[in-house]
RNA sequence: CGGGGAGUGGCUCAGCCUGGUAGAGCACUUGGUUCGGGACCAAGGGGUCGCAGGUUCAAAUCCUGUCUCCCCGACCA
């Protein structure tokens, strides 16, 4: 087969890469809809394995899953004077139904994000402190006009889930926020093999309406920014507009102090621009769809053996809780398999054929195994009776090295800079740890003319107190700024 | 939204300049031979040429508009 077959390699041409990527790995497909994507098969397995990770974690913070409407007054959006401000540009807004235009007034936006719809229900259902704190989340899709929308990235509409809780104090709405940011933290670390950077956005930065925004910040191969979650602390500047309110223990009525926090189907983009590479998709075992794949190599008599043997294998891996396939399809050639499964980041592949059953074997490949100059992974013999704990331990040792390669590379291209000329000279280079003076105007003239914007202040960045690389003011700290998505 | 590129069977593209009844490779279907890194032979199926107007006896081809995608910017998860 021709080389066209092949990816476009990630130095040739990085977008056109991705792109490519997730069509032939058939994780989604661009629809007739402008800047909406349909999520294949392939990628929807992803995003419901992630769903059920983050839907446990989330449970056993105490939260509890509603649904509220997808069309929201756009007269709720207008109460909150910067969220509405936020949002505008990006608004879908429904003004045709029922066979009639509707009046201004009548008319409902497509949700962005459902802070303000939830705090009608919010200021209904709670009273007392007693009620709280009210702990929510919903998944749900939402919608924001987007000028220039990529798969998975960016796209008009797209998949999430909104937390939106409730609390008796500042304190503990803070608290609150930073814990959902620590699950998502967890989530990035422990299943997508992905270091984030945790931290809190500028001003210019924050969620609109909100008191303080956080982040996960992470770096991908081309050494750009991803943020990758959100975590609101709102304050109560909702609570006020929609009359959240609750008796205290003063026997006063407060306003209730609220968080929310969001991570969205992006999260798919982002753990193909982590871990994959030029022969396709790499996903980490614990979120991978399949985990294994068996595939039966040979023919006649022998392959009928390779064939009983390779399905008893399957059955043997199920039992021991591992997603399994058995390809036996015969109008395919075995390397024909052997590439497009790397294409469709399938963890790890076992060839069985008559040279294993005449030496009790079977051939294993790690899909993130080194490769030889020819391009070749490395393969590994295994005797047929330690498969199933081999592959286990094989699993589990990519699922870390992944994340230690990640590691690896955002540190090697992470740097401290001194001077705004070393700034635009490392402005490709990837995470900048440089002093700023706070000021807004200076990070805007920064992005205008570096292309680089402020990702977040990471907690675990020591500050020390230093001068601002533009203007010399006196800064309390270093700040992460980089190239983004 | 600005600059650049592109839309022709599922995919990659030729044909367009110079209008005349739509092609190739891959993929797909069937049969056979193969099978440890993208197999081969044979026979088949599949396209209102992105969409809408216009010019013309005649439009994939010329003109106008429009939509979508890609790349580079501005806005954003």
């Amino acid at each position: 087969m021709a080389s066209s077959d092949k990816l476009p390699t990630r130095a040739e041409n990085f977008s056109e890469w991705y792109v490519e990527l997730i069509q032939r790995a058939k994780l989604a497909d661009y629809s007739d809809v402008k800047g909406c994507m349909v999520i294949r098969p392939n990628g929807y397995a992803i995003w419901e394995n992630m769903q059920r990770v983050l839907d446990g974690m989330f449970k056993e913070t105490g939260h509890v899953n509603a649904y509220f409407p997808l069309l929201i007054p756009e007269e709720y959006l207008e109460r909150e004077k910067d969220h509405v401000e936020g949002f505008k540009p990006q608004l879908a807004v429904v003004g045709y139904a029922g066979g009639a235009p509707l009046e201004k007034g009548q008319r409902y936006v497509i949700r962005p994000t459902s802070e303000t719809i939830i705090n009608r229900s919010f200021a209904k259902w709670i009273q007392s402190y007693r009620d709280l704190p009210m702990l929510m989340n919903q998944w749900a899709n939402v919608m924001r006009w987007e000028m220039r929308t990529r798969l998975f990235l960016r796209t008009t509409e797209f998949l999430w889930q909104e937390g939106h809780t409730c609390h008796e104090t500042d304190e503990q709405a803070q608290e609150e926020t930073l814990r959902m940011l620590d699950v998502y933290r967890t989530f990035a670390e422990d299943y997508m093999a992905m270091p984030v950077l945790c931290g809190q956005k500028t001003e210019s930065e924050k969620f609109p309406g909100a008191v303080r925004t956080y982040s996960i910040e992470a770096m991908m191969q081309d050494k750009k920014a991803l943020q990758a979650g959100t975590s609101h602390h709102l304050g109560q500047n909702f609570a006020k507009m929609f009359d959240t309110q609750f008796q205290g223990r003063d026997g006063k009525q407060h306003h209730a102090w609220q968080t929310s926090w969001g991570v969205s189907t992006r999260l798919i983009g982002a753990l193909i621009l982590t871990h994959s590479d030029d022969a396709g998709l790499v996903v980490p075992p614990k979120l991978a769809d399949r985990q294994v794949v068996i595939i039966v190599v040979g023919k006649g008599d022998e392959r009928t053996k390779a064939k009983e043997k390779a399905f008893a294998l399957a059955a043997d891996f199920k039992t021991a809780g591992l997603r399994v396939s058995v390809d036996d399809d015969e109008s395919k050639n075995p390397g024909f398999k052997y590439a497009e499964y790397e294409l469709q980041g399938i963890c790890l592949r076992i060839e069985l054929g008559p040279k294993d059953l005449e030496k009790g074997t079977c051939v294993m490949v790690r899909r993130d195994a080194e490769r030889d100059p020819a391009g070749k992974p490395k393969k590994e013999f295994v005797p047929l009776d330690q498969a199933v704990a081999h592959a286990q331990s094989t699993l589990d040792a990519m699922q870390k090295s992944l994340l230690e390669k990640a590691k690896a590379f955002r540190a090697a291209n992470t740097f401290e800079v001194n001077s705004y000329d070393e700034m635009k000279k490392r402005a490709d280079d990837g995470f900048l740890l440089a002093h700023w003076n706070g000021d807004a105007k200076v990070e805007k003239q920064i992005k205008e003319e570096t292309g680089l914007t402020t990702r977040n202040r990471p907690f675990d960045l020591k500050q020390e107190p230093g001068k601002c690389v533009v203007t010399g003011d006196p800064s309390p700290g270093r700040i992460v700024f980089s190239k983004a998505y």
